[in-house]
DNA sequence: TCGATATACGGAGGGACCCTCCGTTTGGCA
DNA sequence: TGCCAAACGGAGGGTCCCTCCGTATATCGA
């Protein structure tokens, strides 16, 4: 959840108010903004793995400064991406709302695949989404899943899909398919994938 | 592939025959079963990040000779996976002879995800599988693709899946659920998520 | 049995990266 | 302007990786 300490408050700083938190320093949302800055950048080039000494550098702070703020790496990886997952999952309602259910389920689990192959690091951090391993991503997780289970909800209740659909399972598979992500084909091979669930999905084969 | 140098050569130590490997010392082989052995455990019990100084020094080594016998952590992942992959690969025919065609298929795939519960942890080994990652893979690799390529050969010459189907898509899927391992269920959602594969290609919706 | 020697061994050490800890600096309020 | 909580920076200790090379020994011919 990014420690993030941003607050209405307008207490002064050697003021104390319970359970309020207090206005962030200016030069600590500076550095905090150049390291998410620096951070989005040395993920897209080498992956969630990049090393954290670089990104302090590249921000111009020091690794200290970096480990104040995010003290994870977790912490800065949920944080770069949270806005992108939350653009993930509001494009959910929008699909929802243009094409017929079972489509906007199938188009949304696309837009899904296309946004790994555009940001191609995530799919370890994903993993801890459904993994229930770090409660960082508890916030984003569910987003996420709110936007997977409406699809789902609405393709059952019109009786596109069979009513044993289940949204966690959709998106785990997703996560997995956009896990194995290295050979050159993957992207089209994920999106017939796709095309295969959702095909059975609507065939009532497995229901009684 | 695991730097195996075993051969039938008679020669001396001294001797040299060009194109011919010569036998390995006994202490060689000695420490390379042990440090199987080790490795073996070790994945197991904390995956393949597994810390490779442990591992020699459980096979009582140097650090030295660990390196010497395998030049990567990879070499030694698919050393130690190696003959359990062989396992995977046997059971596709003998399915396939005691099974309708989609159902043995269904079953493989089952005994796949079982095959990785079991063993926790080579979800990340099996990425390069698929990835044409490290040339090290590459003979387990074939295996698995034949293995799987046969059972959909067979559905598909029955009739019993579609005509478009792609045994790499599915080998993907199913190394992409199994990636997905951190929830408690998770292999419960394999499976269903295997019969949703399955159902979608049993049913002809996507073909003309 | 006895060298000779190719083969194999061990582990010190240098490098990369991680993260903590604490002395120093600075923003912002009174 | 002065004060001090907040924020900074980076040295340093720890872990793990892998290489390199001096030492030990298995094996073979004589």
């Amino acid at each position: 959840m990014s420690a993030d300490v941003t607050s209405r408050s307008r207490r002064a700083a050697g003021g104390k108010a319970p359970g309020e938190a207090r206005k962030p320093r200016a030069d600590a949302q500076r550095n905090r903004d150049g390291l998410l800055e620096a951070a989005k950048a040395a993920f897209a080039e080498v992956g969630p793995e990049a090393n954290l000494d670089e990104i302090a550098r590249r921000a111009g702070v020091g690794i200290g400064t970096l480990y104040r703020h995010f003290p994870t790496r977790d912490a800065i990886v949920e944080a770069v991406y949270r806005r992108e997952v939350q653009q993930l999952a509001d494009a959910a309602p929008r699909l929802s709302e243009t094409l017929p259910p079972a489509e906007a389920l199938r188009a949304w689990m696309g837009v899904f695949i296309d946004y790994i192959a555009a940001k191609k690091v995530i799919a370890p951090a994903l993993k801890s989404l459904v993994g229930g391993g770090s409660a960082l991503y508890a916030d984003s997780g569910a987003r996420i899943n709110e936007a997977i289970a409406l699809l789902v909800e609405r393709a059952r209740a019109s009786g596109d899909i069979r009513p044993s659909a289940d949204s966690a399972d959709l998106l785990r598979a997703l996560i997995g398919f956009a896990y194995v992500n290295s050979a050159p084909d993957w992207e089209a091979s994920a999106r017939r994938l796709i095309d295969l669930l959702i095909d059975g999905l609507r065939s009532q084969q497995g229901e009684k």
